[in-house]
RNA sequence: GGGCCGGUAGCUCAGGUGGUUAGAGCGCACGCCUGAUAAGCGUGAGGUCGGAAGUUCAACUCUUCCUCGGCCCA
């Protein structure tokens, strides 16, 4: 620092060697003007945004920005707020979710419509359930010893902690939003909604009655959906299993086909994991496109061999599909064998169970069913059908044209056998230990049956393997299918409109506009495939199934006269709006039935729930049409936004179930968001140890820091966080910033007073409100299509490039230097000049201040707020968000003006760039010392400097634009600029000891010989002024 | 295992319908300024566009395969 200082002072002296201090001894430091602001460099985040918060409180900003909206006669906007559940702290992810809502919903606000939040909580539920119970337990309480009512006081009370939990922590993310009054899912209201919306679907027909099997979890003694479950490994039996050919329909007796008469005494051969379902078998599967020969076992490994005695015998007829035939031998340990004739599959038609001869519950006739889900890859070909307990299974019975209603269920909620006809050996054995340490556990049923299969003569073959299978996503457990009657919405049959669910909610999706638009295609293919959506569960934290149905299984919606119908819907409605769902628990059935005048005998009360996505599918009916925020019947949200997931979830819930009730989808938008990864892409998880704390960020750098990550990157993409990134929101935050601080600095003492109109501007100044006139439409495009990246690159490039490498710098002069406006009353026809350049930047500077603070407070509240309140606009509104983009004059884009000045930038590139040279040979340090000739072949680069100051704009103390063809050698040029080539020659006279230019002092006022001619003008209106 | 999406400089992002030496900002290096100072300015070095093959006169841009990652499903 020391020999830097030294250098310096060598160059100066060496420059003006004449030059005495006794002519000089004026301090002009107070006529100058330095940027002056309280708005310190650093924002110290984590420290002050809690007061922001808690100041946008106290003043109910919220209210302020509703009311200032019905003023100026906004045209409501809706984002529909997607419930996140009541469980657990928020993680990066929620706090993404909400920050990205945030700006959206400001953004809006700032564009002149009414933009309300209205945030929502999802609170019924397993999970919920789960906790609850859990902690009952803790105190030594099973569920049964808690009274239903008192089990869900205990679910509800859970829920409101953590809404309350979760609400201070989104507003400690300072998203302003209704807090005061948010929607809950569990609110009686929300809950009378539910049931209203679910009645309605009801009435409309596409409530019907099942019985396919579903996963059911033992443990837990309830249906899961997809979403309840994730699969793992697990340990297994396999058994081969021997079904006895019993007769084909195929010809009669002179003309069956050739292998019939080899088939007699042979078995069809099926394969298993699952041997607890072999007594709920009813069908056995083949594939027409597989072919199936009879094989014939010659010969067996011998027990010394094996260890173990083999099932298979020697003489046995097997039917086995041609490809699998040597891993079945295998599996059996035969070790040779032959075929006997390939077998025409279509003509087995029927064979004897397994164990028929156990009991006459199995002795009728199995058929044989086609199916597209049977394979030749892995097994026997044939597939044991036992419809209650696989979907295929359940499928291919319904489409070889079999009832429902003939469908054995032998099993009962704890997963074990019960049925009157079943033999005592298997009466009551469970298939999952439901309880204790094994709980999850193979039960009983699996060895009992493999043990039966054996004594009868038909087990072939068994072993263990490993299958990834379904388990409970709570208890662990492992889940069976099961087939329970359960409700589901239908998406194929006609509905109120004469067209399906299905086809209603398709022309929807056809209908909305999807950020990104790759969207579309992912809810239509998730749509179009979807089976029926089953609705109900057998648990006690939801919204009640509130159905009576007769002895039939039918419920009272499709049974009742439809005006009798909706007397009943009525009552139950009111009942639980007001005592919310305990109502229907609690209510006798006489005291819904009886005033009707039906008769109690004849119904039956559902008690099942409904699945929470049938909850939160809903929200628009009670958090959007019963407020009176849209239409009830024909209004739909602007725009729903979550995580891509949901469009198995919330999207798709939310579709159906408006299409069901309304044939219109709830939404006009649907924008995604992607997940937050870590610095490799890969996903955070608690395991891996990558997870990253929305609290930590906020301590450490602060919540706008976290919004400048999220606003920076593609968020409809997964975004990374990682320490680098984050550290580079901080740079994007310390640019901003100081720009914003350049500014409040440079507009000390600014007022509407000291304005110049546009046209009085030199063209600097009109070049710079050109950018904004062009910034303006950019940033209103962007944030209307939810583009925040866009908007970001635009201002810090628009900061860091057009303010302040360019236009600061260039102004930084007339803005220190040329007369203040405070010396107005001084000025001459000549000072006026310098004076009015000032003036124009100034004007300039208030006008790009007032758009960087509202086009970035979207994305900063804190910050912006925080420069509103320093600022020349504090007057006009009690926060920054209370104020709108400015409205921007279409005069102000100029494109020739724009094509002129980017013919001076082309020439000010070279002019930097020679100068560059000159510092490096350390001939200048401060462009001021230099005084560059220009050689410039091109006449229209030289037009383009056409009233201008080439020195102002070069930040030297002089330049010469020369027109000439080449220059005479030695000169600096680029290699992407032909015919500008710059002669950096060094600055005469001496330097202003006001303005630090170089000046010939021969041109010096005498009074001031010290300073430029205009810095003397400058002095002399200050002094007069000032005394 | 299937469906969809993505992989451009250290980081965050631009790069209509294939066509000159692939751009920006930040960061980094070097230098300047010291009247925006834990600030400001300038210059420079960094990618051959996840990999391979193919179509084409020509591919970051089209096709196929592979790979890595994400979401959903099994």
């Amino acid at each position: 620092m020391a020999i830097a200082r030294h250098f310096r002072k060598t160059r100066q002296n060496c420059h003006r060697p004449d030059m005495t201090d006794s002519l000089t001894d004026r301090d002009y430091r107070d006529t100058l003007f330095l940027p002056a602001t309280e708005f310190p460099m650093r924002g110290g985040l984590p420290k002050r945004e809690p007061d922001w918060i808690k100041r946008w409180d106290e003043l109910k900003l919220y209210e302020k920005l509703r009311a200032d909206a019905k003023a100026r006669g906004a045209k409501p906007w809706i984002l529909h707020d997607g419930p996140p559940y009541a469980n657990g702290h928020i993680h990066l992810g929620t706090a993404m979710n909400k920050i990205v809502k945030d700006i959206i919903v400001r953004s809006h606000q700032m564009t002149g419509l009414d933009a309300s939040y209205l945030p929502g909580w999802d609170c019924h539920g397993l999970p919920i359930e789960w906790k609850v119970e859990e902690e009952f337990r803790s105190k030594g309480k099973t569920k049964d010893d808690v009274a239903p009512g008192d089990f869900r006081a205990a679910c509800r009370a859970y829920a409101g902690k953590w809404v309350d939990v979760q609400k201070a922590e989104f507003r400690n993310l300072g998203i302003e939003g209704e807090w005061d009054n948010p929607y809950l899912t569990m609110k009686f209201e929300s809950e009378a909604s539910i049931v209203g919306e679910f009645l309605r679907m009801a009435m409309g027909g596409t409530l019907v009655r099942g019985a396919k099997p579903i996963m059911w979890s033992p443990v837990e003694r309830t249906a899961l959906a997809e979403a309840e479950v994730e699969y793992h490994d697990r340990k297994v039996p396999v058994i081969w299993v021997k079904f006895p050919w019993a007769g084909t329909h195929l010809g009669d007796g002179a003309t069956f086909p050739d292998w019939v008469a080899e088939a007699k005494g042979a078995s069809v051969v099926i394969w298993t994991t699952t041997p607890w379902t072999i007594p709920a078998n009813q069908a056995v599967s083949y594939n027409r496109e597989i072919s199936y020969s009879i094989y014939e076992v010659e010969a067996v490994m011998s027990e010394e061999e094996l260890g173990f005695a083999p099932y298979a015998k020697v003489g046995e007829r097997l039917i086995i599909a041609d490809k699998l035939a040597q891993s079945v031998m295998d599996g059996a340990k035969v070790s040779k064998f032959r075929p006997v004739i390939a077998v025409d599959p279509e003509g087995l038609v029927s064979l004897r169970h397994p164990l028929a001869q156990v009991s006459a519950f199995f002795d009728k006739p199995i058929p044989m069913l086609a199916g597209d889900h049977v394979t030749d890859d892995a097994g026997t070909g044939f597939v044991h059908t036992a419809p209650a307990h696989g979907e295929d299974d359940f499928n291919v019975w319904i489409a070889s044209g079999r009832k429902a209603s003939d469908i054995r269920d032998i099993v009962n909620p704890d997963g074990a056998y019960q049925h009157p006809e079943l033999p005592a050996a298997l009466q009551g054995l469970d298939i999952i230990r439901t309880s204790g340490k094994k709980r999850g556990e193979q039960g009983k049923a699996n060895p009992e049956v493999i043990k039966l299969l054996a004594e009868s003569g038909n087990l072939l073959a068994r072993g263990m393997t490993t299958i990834r299978d379904a388990h409970s996503w709570r208890s662990k457990a492992p889940v069976i299918r099961r087939a329970t009657p359960q409700w589901f919405i239908s998406m194929d049959k006609p509905g109120p409109n004469g067209k399906t669910l299905r086809e209603n909610a398709l022309k929807a999706i056809e209908d909305t506009e999807f950020f990104p638009a790759v969207g579309r295609n992912r809810l239509q293919a998730m749509v179009e495939g979807r089976p029926d959506w089953l609705i109900s569960r057998q648990r006690n934290w939801g919204v009640p199934i509130t159905i009576f149905v007769n002895k039939d299984g039918q419920p009272h919606t499709a049974t009742l006269a439809a005006e009798q119908a909706e007397q009943l819907n009525e009552a139950i409605k009111a009942a639980i709006a007001q005592g919310g769902v305990e109502a229907w628990f609690d209510t006798p059935a006489e005291d819904f039935l009886s005033p009707l005048g039906l008769d109690v005998g004849d119904w039956d009360k559902v008690t099942d729930v409904l699945d929470v996505w049938f909850d939160s599918g809903t929200t628009h009916a009670f958090a959007l049409r019963e407020r009176g925020i849209i239409d009830p019947e024909t209004g739909q949200a602007d725009l729903y936004m979550e995580g891509s997931d949901q469009h198995r979830g919330w999207f798709q819930s939310s579709l159906l179930e408006s299409c069901a009730t309304r044939g219109i989808a709830p939404y006009k938008q649907v924008l995604t968001h992607g997940f937050i990864v870590d610095a490799e892409g890969k996903k955070m998880s608690k395991s891996i140890g990558n997870t990253i704390e929305p609290q930590e960020i906020q301590k450490q750098y602060g919540i706008e820091i976290l919004r400048i990550w999220t606003a920076s990157g593609d968020y409809t993409e997964d975004l990374r966080i990682s320490d680098e990134i984050i550290k580079g929101s901080v740079e994007t935050y310390r640019k901003l910033r100081n720009t914003v601080r350049y500014l409040l600095g440079a507009l000390d003492g600014w007022s509407e007073a000291e304005a110049l109109p546009r046209d009085e501007m030199p063209s600097l100044e009109r070049w710079v409100l050109h950018r904004l006139a062009e910034l303006d439409g950019q940033i209103r495009a962007a944030y209307n299509v939810y583009d925040f990246k866009r908007v970001m690159a635009l201002l810090i490039n628009f900061c860091g490039v057009d303010l302040s490498a360019v236009y600061f710098d260039i102004r930084k002069d007339s803005l220190y230097c040329d007369p203040r406006f405070d010396t107005q009353s001084a000025w001459d026809k000549d000072t006026a000049v310098f004076g009015n350049r000032r003036r124009a930047a100034r004007t300039v500077m208030a006008a790009v201040l007032e758009r960087l603070l509202t086009w970035l407070a979207p994305v900063m509240p804190f910050t912006m707020e925080e420069a509103f309140l320093e600022s020349h606009l504090k007057d006009r509104a009690e926060s920054v968000h209370l104020l709108q983009f400015a409205e921007t004059p279409e005069g102000w884009k100029d494109d020739v003006l724009a094509a002129r000045w980017a013919k001076i930038f082309t020439v000010r590139r070279v002019v930097t760039g020679a100068l560059e040279v000159e510092r490096r040979e350390k001939r200048i340090g401060a462009s001021l010392e230099a005084a560059p000739k220009v050689h410039i072949a091109d006449q229209a680069l030289i037009d383009a400097f056409k009233g201008e100051s080439a020195a102002d704009i070069f930040i030297t103390s002089g330049a010469e634009l020369i027109h000439t063809s080449n220059g005479n050698g030695g000169g600096f040029t680029l290699d992407d600029t032909d015919g500008v080539v710059v002669y950096p020659e060094k600055a005469d006279g001496i330097k202003c000891r006001r303005s630090w230019k170089y000046f010939d002092p021969s041109t010096a006022d005498p009074a001031f010989p010290d300073i430029t001619p205009r810095d003397a003008l400058t002095v002399k209106a200050w002094d007069k002024v000032h005394g």
